[in-house]
DNA sequence: GTCTATATTATGATAGAC
DNA sequence: GTCTATCATAATATAGAC
């Protein structure tokens, strides 16, 4: 996390700036060498600054690991938020949240690895960075509720089992995208293609009546 | 690739055998450090053998890599390919094979996590190690295509987008169970349970008349 | 095919001077 | 908060003796 102390004057300013700094260039190396190959030694070079020097802004790589997922789990959930809003039916809220949510993933492709996948060996996120990820479950609950009450889904429509059908799409779509047509834009993929299909799937396993 | 020529004298024998040795530890190390955690290094320390000893036998750490992924394409298919024997009904032959694939991924995590997510900075497999993948894109076409023979699904139902459909729920339900339910047994995971669904979403998306 | 020795490079982390 | 110096370890890979 972030301090928990905001600080205002000039001091605070620069030390928070330099944070900034470090994550951002722990972003790039991970774009670059996947996610494993975040280094603490790499990053104090590229910000000009001796090892050492980093911990006294992070207590060790696992910390800085731990921010940028916090990070990540916030600004996913940012993005799917802002997609259902003003949406009123409900099946389209799970859609638009879809795709924005893989939209994010997309173009944050090791924040997105660093998330959904844990490949760092060792690593385990701390309990408030997936805060996040438990909001992200009623934000779609919440759409199916409304989708029930509004008629486009009978009963069970916002079970667990629904969201388990919404949770599979987004997650298999996402895998087979990234594994089996890298480089394909998002407008041409087959696979993204499909997500347009979930709520035609959701009607069949809860047919309004 | 395993060696191209098969030798049979005892010295072919036993050099296949250090082989065997130094993937089946390989495979130890991917699963206790993550799959980015495999060393030459600890690899030698464990069959007892100096690092540079390795040398003879794999030309370098990716070469170990490619080769695990090869065997790991081929098990992965032949999986499938043994659940499908006998079923005549092609949606059946569909969810047996699916059920079949994703046990195989939760029975050799490492290994799927090689073929899938390729998280190794660096290694790309090569290209006969892909076969197998391209002969399970067929073992699917062919059952969909029963399926419509079968008139279990109507047309479109062989196509790109019905194979999509069944991949996506694979890579789906895999992801899902693997990121969120950690050690939950798969008799009781609420994902798993949703793969039985894929038959009823293909027959909504292409009905059969 | 095995070893020793070595090159080369890297890593995360700490102590302590300034 | 920065640095130098250092610890302690690790890694892949090659040369060359046996």
């Amino acid at each position: 996390m972030t301090e928990a102390v905001e600080r205002t004057d000039r001091r605070g300013l620069r030390r928070q700036q330099t944070i900034e700094e470090i994550l951002e260039v722990a972003l790039d190396l991970m774009a670059e060498r996947g996610v494993g190959g975040l280094a603490l030694s790499e990053v104090a070079r590229r910000i000009g600054v001796q090892p050492p020097s980093l911990y006294k802004y992070f207590p060790s790589l696992h910390a800085i690991y731990d921010e940028l997922f916090a990070r990540g789990q916030r600004a996913h959930l940012d993005a799917m938020s802002t997609a259902v809003q003003g949406v009123e039916s409900g099946l389209a809220a799970v859609t638009k949240a879809q795709e924005a949510g893989m939209r994010w993933a997309m173009a944050n492709l090791p924040l997105a690895q660093l998330l959904f996948w844990r490949p760092v060996p060792g690593f385990e996120p701390s309990e408030e960075a997936f805060e996040p990820s438990k909001q992200m479950v009623e934000l779609f609950r919440t759409a199916l509720r409304r989708a029930v009450r509004q008629g486009e889904l009978g009963p069970g429509g916002a079970s667990q089992e629904a969201m388990g059908i919404v949770a599979v799409a987004m997650a298999g779509v996402s895998s087979q995208y990234l594994a089996n047509e890298p480089g394909v834009p998002w407008e041409r993929s087959v696979y993204v293609r499909l997500l347009a299909r979930t709520p035609e799937f959701l009607r069949a396993a809860f047919p309004p009546r």
